[in-house]
RNA sequence: GGGGAGAUACCAAAGCGGCCAACUGGGCCAGACUGUAAAUCUGGUGGCUUAUGCCUUCGGCGGUUCGAAUCCGCCUCUCCCCA
């Protein structure tokens, strides 16, 4: 079924995988798969209450993505039902409870962002509600019985929370075997995640094996961090978004720390070895630029890559003023006494408040036509043509009155 | 079921009657230096049309007081110990 031959089948999928278990059942398991002339059932599960997919995601998506084109079925599953518990992976609150239409909602979001890396046309895509809805408390009970008490906490997240005194709601004990009973249910032979997935992937094995099936392979690939070395999430303001321009995601990977240069790239980017080792031994600014690059050319196409790159060189390299700063009409009647800046800066955005405002003029970040200004109470005189104004190192604004 | 401790800004954590828009650290923002990297240094990190001024904030609701994050009552939530 597979394209490949055999060892590159296999080190295709060892390749940046940090946990593999049991690496030893794979050959066995791709052999006999090749053997029946079916592709192994790889299984990718999504949480339906973010649906804003970012690159933390796509270093699966990406793994996902291989295994595809190399003739495997993908099968992601939806976890609308475990949604509603929340996976206890560091936070403790509890999730609010999606209504159907949310779920549908960020369905269709997330398949359609996961479509730019994987071909949707031959992925199956379930929710997990299929299954749980159906269940009656009694089978309930029954998943609950098939694990322990002892067995959960050894789960880390578990084991940390207890040390740290934070709550522990006892339905969070099911949100692993939830999820492992996805895994029986859709059969899967190979279950793929994040490091922090590993207790969650290992109780999928244990499920199956109880229900008589073959256990399946678990797959962990390294989490990637945010810009600020946390884990990358949404919450925390630190992905780098799938839905970003070519430009954030540009100057967002320009901002990445050196170090992480080359998990990134084996992990988002076909860069071969060979030239991976080159860039990196350059300047860290040209490999981190090429970086940017293959990931806004990725999800934006190579003209777009490219045209950020120029953009941002440009911009920041050269000290040039950007090509796109947005013009706008300040709508409202201009003070004959003048405007004043602070309130003129969020009255069209570049700040938040004026309160905010007045700390960026105090500590020096707004220049007016290129001047800085650095008078809290500056008051801007309705100007003639269009003023030029820049909050920060990156927001520009064109005013003119209206 | 019994006993004890606690809930403070994004997170952690001080404050325990006025000097509190609230110490400190992390994070974040801005400035200097740079490669929009790291490290380092500096300032900032509730809001307000213009401020040694006003308004809102310390789990919730009431109360005491000239004055409460700080004291009292009730409520909600959490943790620990014992059973």
């Amino acid at each position: 079924m597979s394209t490949l031959s055999a060892p590159d089948e296999l080190a295709l999928f060892r390749r940046g995988a940090v946990d593999l278990v049991e690496e030893r059942d794979l050959a066995a398991r791709l052999a006999k798969a090749r053997a029946e002339r079916r592709p192994l059932r790889v299984k990718f599960g999504m949480d339906p209450s973010s649906p804003d997919l970012h690159v933390g995601h796509a270093v699966q998506l990406m793994k996902l993505r291989a295994l595809q084109q190399a003739g495997h079925q993908i099968v992601l599953i939806v976890g609308d039902a475990t949604a509603m518990v929340g996976d206890p992976s560091g936070r403790n609150k509890l999730r609010p409870q999606l209504s159907r239409a949310d779920v549908e909602a960020n369905l269709v979001t997330y398949t359609s962002q996961a479509g730019k890396v994987l071909d949707m046309t031959r992925t199956e895509v379930h929710k997990n509600s299929e299954w749980f809805d159906r269940m009656r408390f009694e089978d309930v009970l029954k998943l609950a019985s098939k694990a322990t008490v002892a067995r959960m906490l050894e789960r880390d997240t578990f084991e940390k929370r207890m040390a740290a005194s934070e709550p522990i709601g006892v339905h969070e004990f099911l949100y692993p075997l939830m999820q492992g009973w996805d895994s029986v249910m859709i059969r899967a032979d190979v279950e793929l995640g994040g490091t922090d997935q590993l207790f969650n992937l290992l109780v999928g094995r244990d499920l199956q094996e109880k229900e008589a099936q073959p256990p399946q392979l678990c797959m962990t690939l390294p989490l990637i961090n945010g810009l600020d070395g946390r884990k990358m999430s949404k919450s925390y303001g630190n992905a780098i978004a799938f839905t970003d321009s070519a430009v954030d995601m540009f100057g967002k990977v320009m901002s990445l720390s050196d170090d992480v240069m080359r998990a990134w790239f084996e992990l988002l980017t076909a860069v071969p070895a060979a030239e991976l080792d080159a860039l990196l031994a350059g300047h860290p600014r040209e490999a981190k630029a090429r970086l940017g690059e293959e990931l806004a050319s990725f999800f934006h196409g190579r003209d777009a890559g490219r045209a950020a790159r120029e953009g941002f060189d440009r911009q920041f390299r050269d000290k040039e003023l950007p090509t796109d700063i947005p013009s706008i009409v300040y709508g409202k009647p201009w003070p004959v006494e003048g405007l004043a800046l602070a309130v003129l800066l969020r009255e069209i955005g570049l700040c938040a408040s004026s309160s905010e405002a007045r700390r960026l003029i105090e500590g020096g970040g707004v220049k007016l036509d290129g001047a800085v200004v650095a008078d809290v109470n500056a008051r801007v005189p309705s100007p003639a043509g269009e003023l030029l104004l820049q909050a920060g190192k990156r927001k520009f604004a064109r005013v003119r009155a209206g």
